[in-house]
DNA sequence: GCTACAGCTTGACATATATCAATTGTCATA
DNA sequence: TATGACAATTGATATATGTCAAGCTGTAGC
């Protein structure tokens, strides 16, 4: 690994406070690695050798079950995956493939444990980590649970524009198809329900999408903090 | 606290390798509470106050939107719940209420924190509950993403067989409709897919469940490892 | 034993969503 | 520019699931 990936990694919240012995012990046996988009890089039900933290770039984590596929979640930087079954020593319970050029730091997850075993402040950091990424699980489980497909695809575009600082145009960060998979719906009623939006003030070209006034399409959607709120 | 409460926590793996002035120090504040059924225990959106451990009995996580309820979890002791929301500081994303007479442990957040700051032990144990309730989660949304509602059931009926030990009958530990709720169904649809599991060996009695040949449901139900198994 | 109530079931029907097939659009590449 | 591959869209239709209303069933209380 180079010494300018050790410095940016070693900025992570992650790694704060964390002794400098044993964040050597911790990036030794690490790597950095470059993937192009579409490369699987887990598959689940394999042991967990490695804790992975996404660097630049998305992945999409997805389940399969009986042939069919969905689409979990769309992990962003800077934030690690598979924090669980690396703490566990347990196998991957999703798998993973890149979306677009993505830069990832590999940790081997046996040298996590035991850094985690030693260093408090690792222990910490995980500890946040996980609990987020917990929350946000659950803030998923319950717009699945508790929402119409078509009201799941208006609390998407506003958090969407949210993310976006609230512009009103932003880009979709991956294709339809994957969208309505994540969604929980088919690629054939995301279209309709794009359509349906029309009226709300939801413009689309491609993966472009317009929202000029967002009031109409808020009184659809009635975002919730306790589901839409990324800080909650 | 009384101290055969106290020794009874004590033995709990959350505690586990403990420093006994850490120990102390988190039960003070604490108490234990036994409430009757169909009590609200916590309201989502409220701050989080005290960790709950469940001792005794059984407890719903249910969450609330746009005047609907969905039942999120069923949770059983000897666990803890909320934890996510205790180490974050953060307001509940579920409310939680007893479906049997209960007993339950209630520590300070603010003292599960500092105690979790301070004691390597109990940050380990806290990161492998947590660990362990994130995978239930996954485990969960990929079942209510990848399967039908009859599928659903029939997976659902296997875990409980299992969960009684392989036993051919068992009995439904909530009430069909909250059942229902839980596997993303109506009460109404729930009676139907018992009714088509019949041919499958599923007999229903109120809430007493007998399968004495599981192999039809298991060809329908086609169970994984990555999704039934509450082990990994 | 009755009664009242709540949960469960059943049937008829409505709606949401999926599926299938065909078409259009888009982009990379020859 | 033409071509092929693939995603997106559209329309027609099928299926799964929800909704409503009625009846059934068990049980707690009298």
């Amino acid at each position: 690994m180079r010494d300018s990936d050790i410095m940016e990694i070693r900025q992570l919240s992650l790694f704060d406070g964390m002794s400098d012995p044993h964040f050597d012990r911790l990036t030794r046996g690490a790597y950095v690695q470059t993937f192009p988009p579409q490369v699987d890089l887990i598959h689940e039900g394999d042991p967990c050798d490695f804790l992975h933290i996404l660097f630049e770039g998305s992945v999409e984590l997805f389940a399969h079950w009986n042939g069919r596929e969905s689409t979990m979640a769309l992990v962003r930087p800077v934030s690690t995956f598979i924090l669980a079954a690396t703490i566990r020593d347990a196998p991957y319970l999703m798998s993973a493939r890149t979306l677009e050029k993505t830069r990832i730091v590999l940790l081997p997850s046996s040298d996590v444990r035991a850094v985690f075993d030693e260093d408090h402040a690792f222990a910490r950091a995980v500890v946040a980590e996980l609990a987020q990424c917990y929350r946000a699980l659950v803030k998923s489980s319950k717009d699945i649970k508790l929402r119409s497909a078509l009201e799941r695809l208006a609390n998407y575009l506003l958090r969407q524009r949210q993310r976006a600082g609230g512009a009103a145009a932003f880009t979709l960060p991956m294709e339809k198809r994957r969208l309505a998979s994540y969604l929980g719906m088919t690629a054939e009623n995301l279209s309709r329900a794009f359509k349906t939006l029309q009226p709300y003030g939801v413009e689309m070209d491609g993966a472009h999408v317009t929202i000029s006034d967002p009031g109409d399409l808020i009184t659809l959607a009635k975002p919730s903090v306790l589901i839409d709120d990324p800080a909650q």
